[in-house]
Order: C-alpha cells, then sequence, then structure tokens
DNA sequence: GCATAACTATAACAAATGTTTCAATGTCGG
DNA sequence: CCGACATTGAAACATTTGTTATAGTTATGC
C-alpha cells in the first residue's frame, strides 16, 4: 500500500463533484477539499480499509474503486450493506461514540484517501462543505432504508435491478456513466452477498435480466439496455437519492 | 387524536432516561427538554405522523407504544425499516434537503411528543444534549445496518430471535422491562413486515422458538425463557447498539 | 354481553431460493 | 505463452419460504 503524493488531485475529483451536486461550493471549498488530504493510498482487493472493533477517527474517501461495509457470521458468511463509490466519503465519527460495529473493505483495487480529524474539523467549518457532507450523510442513510427494503420485498430479480438503477444515478452523479451503462468491477459473489442470496442464484437471475434484454455485461461493463422497464420492475423511485430522475435515454 | 396538557412530563420520561445512557445530563438538560415540547397527542394505531411526500420540520419522540419507519410496495406490500419505541426520538431534518422518502406510522396507540424546529435548535444548543441526540442517531444507523444483516444473512427463525434480543436491550435501556421479559404490542403482520416474510411464516417461526422452549408470549407479553441460547442461535452481538450486554440471567 | 372484526394457528400445496457439483471461460503472473 | 486460479454458467436435487384456505381465539365497539 503505497502511499502516493499528495496535493488533493484526488479530492478534487469525484468527491468535489458529488459534494457539488449537494450543496453550492465556492473556489475557497474546492480548495479547502484539495488541502485536507492526508495522503493516498492505492489498495489492492480484497483489503480491509478498517476492521469491525476498530476505533478510528477522522474521514476515508473513496476516488477510485469500489469498496463496501460489511459484517461476517460466525460460519463466514457475509453481508454487505453498502458500496462506497468515487466520490463517496466515509465519516469515522463512529469514534464519537465507541468502535466500528462494522468493517470496511475494498471490492476493487481502490485509490483511498484519509482525511485527518483536524482536517475534518476544518472542512465542517466552512458552511457550504458541511451541508454538502451532511446531506452526503442523509442520503447514505436513506439508502441504507431502501436496502432493507430491497431485502424484505424484493425478488431476486427486482433486488438485482435495483441495485443496478440505484448504482446508474450514483455513477452519473460522479461522471462515470456513458449514457446508460457503467463499469460495475465486482463478481457475482459480491452481488450474491449485497443482496442476499447465493452466487448460483445470483447467475440464475443476470441471466434472466439478460434474456430479457434489460441488462448486457460484457466484461467489467454493465449496460442497462431498456432502462424504462428496469425500473419499472424493480418499481425504483429515486427519491431518497434527492438526485434528479434518470431520464430513460 | 387530542393534544394533551403539555408541561414536558412525557419528555422527562423515556426520552430523558435514554439519552441519559449516551451523555451524562445535568439538571438544566433535563429542565430543556421538558420545556421543548410542543403538545403531546395520544395517537390510537395504525395511523401515519409523516407520510412520504411530506416536508417535516423539527422532531417527534414516542413516549408510549411503538411507531415504524416504512415503506410501501405498489402491490401494498410493506416493508418496516425501523422499529420507535418510547424513548426514540426522530429527527425530521430530512427537511433540511428534501421530502421524506419514508412514511412514519404508529403500531399501536402511542402517545407523541412533537418538538418545533425552534426548540430543537434550542436543545441542540447545549453539548451535553446534543451529544446525546447525536449518539442516538449513530446508533439507529448502526440498527438500520444490522437490520440489512438480519434481513440478508439469517433465517427465519434467527431473525425473530435477533430482533427480540435487540429489542430486550432497547426497551431495557428505557426501563421497560422486567427481568427478560417485555410488552411487544404488534401483530404477526406487522413481525412479518419487519423481517420480510410473510405472517404465515412467522407463525412458523414463533411456533418453533415456543416449542423449543426459547420464548413465551401470554398476551402482548414476550419472555425470552433462555437468552442464552436465543443469543447464541441468533449470533446476536449488543456491539452496535453501544450499550452494555445484557447478562443472561 | 353480543356481534364483529382482527388476530393466531395449522394444513396442503406451489414457488423461490439454496446446495452441490462440474465444465467452460477468463485473468494474471511469470 | 503457459499454467494456476478466479470467475461465470448451468444442471439436478434439497430446503426454505410463500400461497391459499379454513378454523379457533381474542379483542373491541356498540
Amino acid at each position: 500500500m503505497k502511499v502516493l503524493p499528495g496535493g488533493g488531485a484526488a479530492m478534487s475529483g469525484p468527491v468535489l463533484r458529488k459534494l457539488q451536486g449537494f450543496s453550492r461550493l465556492e473556489e475557497a471549498d474546492a480548495a479547502a477539499l484539495a488541502m485536507c488530504e492526508a495522503g493516498t493510498r492505492l489498495v489492492p482487493a480484497g483489503t480491509d480499509l478498517i476492521r469491525e472493533g476498530d476505533r478510528p477517527e477522522g474521514m476515508l474517501a473513496i476516488t477510485e474503486g469500489f469498496a463496501c461495509r460489511y459484517k461476517l457470521r460466525e460460519n463466514g458468511a457475509r453481508q454487505i450493506m453498502a458500496y462506497l463509490i468515487p466520490g463517496d466519503v466515509c465519516d469515522l465519527d463512529i469514534s464519537v461514540l465507541n468502535r466500528m460495529d462494522h468493517a470496511i473493505g475494498t471490492l476493487t483495487t481502490c485509490r483511498v484517501a484519509r482525511i485527518a480529524p483536524e482536517a475534518s474539523r476544518d472542512l465542517r467549518s466552512r458552511p457550504a462543505l458541511a451541508r454538502g457532507l451532511h446531506r452526503a450523510a442523509i442520503v447514505d442513510e436513506a439508502i441504507l432504508r431502501e436496502w432493507i427494503m430491497n431485502l424484505g420485498r424484493r425478488s431476486a430479480v427486482e433486488r438485482l435491478a435495483h441495485l443496478f438503477c440505484e448504482l446508474l444515478v450514483r455513477m452519473r452523479a460522479v461522471g462515470l456513466t456513458c449514457g446508460n451503462s457503467y463499469d460495475l468491477p465486482i463478481t457475482q459473489l459480491d452481488l450474491a452477498d449485497t443482496t442476499g442470496m447465493t452466487s448460483v442464484h445470483v447467475n440464475r437471475s443476470l441471466g434472466e435480466l439478460r434474456r430479457a434484454g434489460l441488462i448486457e455485461r460484457k466484461g467489467k461493463r454493465l449496460t442497462l439496455c431498456d432502462l424504462a422497464r428496469l425500473m419499472e420492475m424493480a418499481e425504483f423511485r429515486p427519491n431518497y437519492l434527492h438526485r434528479e430522475m434518470p431520464t430513460a435515454a
């Protein structure tokens, strides 16, 4: 895990772009963001950034790659509770209270910026930035609720369809889509641990979506061929993301 | 829905008790809490306190009864994302951002205190109170994650067992338990909408827990007869609640 | 205190999802 | 370019959970 030269290039990218979607940021806010990082690491896939029981401080920002929050059962079963995609900042203020009750790990190679506690306080002293971070946190919580809906009341195919729609909106917000397609660099096993199924059933269900002409997957590239039908089948209503509705173009 | 005489008796009870578990409160904090309520209502079961799409402000506190956060599918299927039990305060700051992306409704008759936006700002200007509310909010988010684990990676029986353990800890924190029993005034249908199953399967699974001698239900009263085994089967680790471990007495 | 509705319990059957296994394909370091 | 290893695809069968139906039981309004 090598520490790359800082300078804030990482934070100025997707993180800035994401927060701009939630709050009108000034030049000075962007500059503060760029200054705050305490070093950017390139972390290989399958690495824990934080373990359950750690007592972390400050913040982490993902600027490249996919990471996730997860917990394990004693038998090794894993449940993913959240994806951290480029632009996502995760507050480690759990330390206000106690120790991490879940782990954060990479699903792919990730570029990760660390923000020290002092720097994180500086950021929050800028009202526009604080507002952006606060709103992002509220949306993260709304996503947790929607995932509960997904797990509790949607079928296997619907769960996957819903997840793909959500990721389209989130990836678009950081400029990582092209039309209705984006890179989804994770395995079917990861998808299974996200949607509470087995990888076998994920495979079945993906095949179903593919045969229905709703999605296409070439390597890591996922294309939502018929977004309108996909959204309809998943009853995807993006209001919980507090961004614009994707046009079904 | 009649508005009862205020005076803060409601807020001084379970809400105060809950927050004291998270932060050392002074007399003045308790007084501020008692003063803040803008009226307490007695709300019948099955009533929405807030609907999806509303633009609410201020805070709500439940001082008696069970309420929940929920969403509906178009076919009428309901998923409950959180229980609001006595002492729980729910921040309506979603208004910072936009409209409610879920509804809040009563599961039983509830006593509900409303805290106006100005009063809520007053509360937050008291550091100890602000800390207590913040920690309570962090725990609420941790509960959402644990519920995702529950839905995704536990069997029907385990899900119920885990929920009952969680509620024991939360009810104990507001003094509503007696040994390992407490009032769980909700129906099997509510439990089904919580755990992502059908009421038939909830009934089957409750029977299984009962026959195994793990729980007993007399009317609304739930007793966890063998807490140690119940915790073990559900792999219940209460760290995410950030309170003391219940002794398996 | 009765009539009604809501809730609990249970059965028989259907559908969805999990388990195990194996082959085909892709990826990556030397 | 090869070999090892991870990933995808898929079949056969097992298990869990959902569906529909019906009867008993408890709460509730009048």
